[in-house]
DNA sequence: CCAATAAACTAACAATTGTTAGTTTAATTT
DNA sequence: AAATTAAACTAACAATTGTTAGTTTATTGG
């Protein structure tokens, strides 16, 4: 475990700071308020307000891809895999959570890396989608419209950040078995 | 149906701009340039950037909450009113795809109505989780954590802004109906 | 103890921000 | 034709923005 540096205390600090108000309603007066020095201080350890933005979220989305790739390599069902995909969400979620906030608002600012981001999220869907379909060709999976399902599923796992923080008792593993039966399942009796 | 003023065609770009950006990263000579004017002259029409986002916040939170006294007043079993929760947010959504984005992303940005607008959220979650809470005393909806369903089901309600304009050859009608059964029944077969 | 490095500081910059004041132009009403 | 109104304009403001330059202070390794 590499221990943390100054650079990343302050990365730290900014995404706290988006969550609340966003990437562009945050200047670095407030950050450095936020850790106690001034402005200028800041430029000692980082080269730029974006390069905050870029390394919180092409980290995290690379964080996501990496994991749909082991997902995607492993054997069992698609089921199986989809539950693999929530267990993913919900882990990487419950770690970062202030940076998960500028993974889903933020993204737009960011400038040189908003293609490969984009690149990135877009591959990550395509997997996603190529798993369903395959269970819906296995008859594991119900076969209704496929953008639908996939739409349905990712919002609620996206939306993971707003809602994890507020159960700081929560234990990662039983909530992704909740719901995944929430989402698999369904709620009809 | 009233005519379009000046001032709701300056509030409709608005929110297509703030959509695109966030509402923070949007500027006030942005705005002007959309509607082929200078900064200046968008104040003959409206009196501040603020005033402009409480517009767009606070008609749609309403709009929410006045269809969800209807819905609370309905008669029917819960999935039914769970249905028609459904085709709420798909018909709002539809009409008033890039006000949503700012009533998901830019509502921390209210100052005065800040307050009454988180009011109006958390009585429309009280009353959408009243609703499931019944479902299941009445064993019409399966006894899993009620958080957990209510979370899932209006993460992927709120998010329907990003998702419906992808599709406009759509029909709500069938959307709410496809979305309904994705959301009750699950995906499992 | 000295040298080197890390990390803070003050002061300032050029650009951009929301907004106001006062004026001009075009359309509508009397 | 004159008067009123709606809606644009130019010019400017005070505050705030991200960032740079140059300097001081504290910590660490030789």
């Amino acid at each position: 475990m590499k221990q943390e540096t100054r650079k990343d205390e302050i990365i730290k600090t900014a995404a706290k700071l988006f969550k609340n108000k966003g990437y562009s309603a945050v200047t670095m007066r407030d950050l450095a308020k936020a850790m106690g020095i001034k402005a200028a201080s800041l430029y000692n350890h980082i080269n730029s307000k974006q390069e905050i933005l870029k390394v919180i979220i092409i980290s995290l989305a690379e964080e996501f891809t990496e994991g749909m790739k082991q997902i995607k390599a492993s054997q069992g069902s698609c089921i199986d895999k989809l539950k693999q995909i929530v267990k993913l969400h919900v882990e990487i979620t419950s770690k970062n959570t202030f940076e998960m906030a500028s993974l889903n608002n933020d993204w737009m600012h960011l400038e040189e890396k908003l293609e490969y981001y984009l690149q990135l999220r877009s591959n990550y869907e395509d997997e996603f989608r190529d798993i369903l379909q395959e269970g819906i060709k296995n008859n594991e999976i119900v076969d209704t419209n496929v953008d639908i399902t996939l739409f349905s599923i990712l919002s609620t796992l996206r939306s993971l950040y707003l809602w994890i923080p507020q159960k700081d008792d929560l234990n990662p593993d039983e909530l992704a078995k909740n719901l995944s039966d929430v989402l698999i399942n369904g709620i009809n009796k």
